[in-house]
DNA sequence: GTAGGTTTGGCAACCGGTTGACAGAATAGG
DNA sequence: CCTATTCTGTCAACCGGTTGCCAAACCTAC
């Protein structure tokens, strides 16, 4: 009787006669890899085909490098014995695993959704597979799991790191890395161009009118809020719009609903949000406190995510081919993209904008 | 120079020496290992520790095994080595990979969000990894997912499989196997208890005055449609409803949005969707078509997904608790959770029902 | 002081593949 | 016909852990 991870395995070799009764008793025993019928190995199919392992290995790995008569042999072999290879096995003296990580600060955030489809599609595609972890917003939780998946990935996809420039390039050390929205020298990444769609938003509400806008910002620690406020910054200057920072906030719908009396009080008219989540999160809010969007407060969101235009209003945003980047981010791992190029956003219109209005959103705030 | 997974590997040793330039050239050359740091194994404990390499995985994994003194000092060794425990290595004599499979028909589907954070959560705290694969609601892509990381996983959950019984129970006898929303004889499964919820959504029509339903079903192959769609013929039979099939239906936006004709033609008054999102298309396309909800047609979904409180009206649906159905397949496959309790749904009231309309839905046929 | 029991740590086999080196067979070239 | 190549398959080492078995060292108690 051996512990098997903390959970104790016993009478583990009762019954063993009788394959065919599945009992309840059974089938509350979890992880018991006793009495399941365990794989065919090249050392069986060797012994089928009547020559050594390492002929098999080589039949079923490089084909070619063995005579055709004998490979068919194996094949029909391995056919037989429904052999598939190990890959904990193969892994162990290759260091190749196939598999891919891929950590991110929320997997329910709908904001990674396209990320993490877009990774996977391109890693099946290659035949990887596709580990994903969650950090959950923190650096440290990120470091963690980072290090917990590290040894078994032959490299890994840091959709939203909220590490330090230093603990990446520790990483990259370890194992290739890919960064996506963040940027540290002498690290992959594939970045968005944000120039076409904030460029095309700021002149959007510029040309309705609007003289003063904020940027809701994002956590802290996110590289691509400061660089979506910058981008946003630029433009407004040039277009002569002043521009107010509100944050930092978190990046969710409760963050944007929390932001809603800074941004009343902020004496603005219109808003970008650090994502689409607090931007409907905002409008919510705004509408709940009798300030309808885009009436009373014209409001833009980043990514858009699914459902953005569930809402009422529709929401307006700035969209980042995410899937796209998410692809990119594997295909850059596996060396199969050397593009460099930034990927184009693009302003999705729809229908929470509006020329500012006439009353202050001031009286709103409780 | 040698293949790896395809992609050619050239200039394998030039430049050994230089180790801290990161030459472009580098950056573009995916997981190369040669250059990198590799990590320290029990054997460099060992040496560093004077010990026997045994005795290093004793005093690691088996604390007491060893004099604590000896424990001691190989404790401080690995951390000076900064040592982490190869999972592949360990895996490769244990059998014990730590490793879960979790198979979806869809990642981006919202309605799996639930399922999938639910069991990582479940996964992480026991410290096992969770594999995420798609099938793309496809039985064969589901097959070949699951016999491709059936050899690397420790347990499988079946997030919406699409797979038949005999399949399943194939499955079932390599490794353990856990379902969500399906049954098969012999395997173990998170069931929802679709009562609650049914029962209530039932009776709210009835109450409302409605006396002709419909149920929008999901794909032939979803049992979880059958046994939704059955839920709701016995409650309705039990109340003097009138319950038709429409469908199949393809269970996106796009497959409720091309549901409506049908619907409009079944001349019912209220709509059971197979899902949210199902019951977002409809609803859509309902409104585009001048048939707004709920005054023309009244829609309850299933799942209370990520956004079905954004639409207008927002939506009344069944809420079945998904995360805890994947925390609950998780932990029942590691064996801690033996409790066979059905997971209860639940109504939760929106805006998308009312009274039947007096005008009929028919004049919306196009 | 010694028989008996318990710690403690080392040895070596094993998990299931991969791969460099090599020998014998087959083929080509002169 | 003999030597030089090329082909083909085997041997054995290796990846980095785990674990059964054993012997030496250490206690304990009589």
């Amino acid at each position: 009787m051996r512990e098997e991870g903390g959970v104790a395995v016993m009478k583990d070799d009762e019954a063993m006669e009788d394959d065919t009764v599945m009992t309840d008793d059974q089938a509350t025993r979890p992880l018991d890899r006793a009495r399941r019928k365990s794989a065919a190995t090249i050392y069986d199919i060797a012994r089928l085909a009547e020559v050594n392992p390492s002929t098999v290995s080589r039949a079923l790995s490089q084909p070619g490098r063995i005579n055709v008569k004998t490979e068919e042999r194996i094949r029909a072999a391995a056919k037989q014995l429904n052999y598939r290879v190990n890959p904990i096995a193969r892994a162990l003296p290759t260091g190749r695993t196939y598999t891919l990580g891929l950590i991110v600060a929320d997997i329910t955030n709908p904001v990674l959704f396209g990320i993490v489809r877009g990774a996977e599609q391109a890693a099946a595609v290659s035949g990887y597979t596709l580990v994903i972890s969650e950090s959950q917003e923190s650096g440290e939780r990120e470091a963690t799991a980072a290090e917990r998946v590290l040894p078994s990935v032959d490299g890994l996809v840091l959709g939203t790191s909220r590490l330090s420039d230093e603990e990446i390039r520790e990483l990259a050390e370890l194992k290739p890395i890919v960064l996506i929205n963040r940027e540290v020298e002498g690290v992959q990444s594939v970045l968005p161009d944000l120039h076409p769609g904030v460029d095309k938003a700021v002149h959007h509400l510029h040309a309705l009118g609007h003289k003063r806008i904020a940027y809701l910002s994002g956590p802290t620690t996110s590289w691509i809020s400061r660089r979506r406020r910058d981008a946003i910054a630029a433009v407004a200057a040039e277009q002569g719009l002043e521009l107010l920072e509100i944050g930092p906030g978190t990046p969710t719908l409760e963050g944007g609903r929390a932001s809603f009396s800074s941004v009343a009080a902020a004496d603005v008219s219109a808003v970008f949000a650090y994502n689409d989540l607090m931007a409907i999160g905002l409008m919510r809010e705004s509408a709940e406190r009798g300030a309808a969007v885009p009436a009373a407060l014209s409001v833009i969101g980043f990514d858009d995510i699914f459902g953005a235009d569930f809402t009422t209003p529709p929401l307006t945003t700035i969209r980042t081919p995410l899937d796209e980047a998410g692809r990119r981010a594997v295909r850059t791992l596996l060396g199969q993209d050397a593009s460099r190029d930034e990927l184009p956003t693009e302003l999705i219109m729809r229908g929470s904008t509006a020329p500012p209005s006439a009353t202050r959103l001031r009286g709103h705030i409780s």
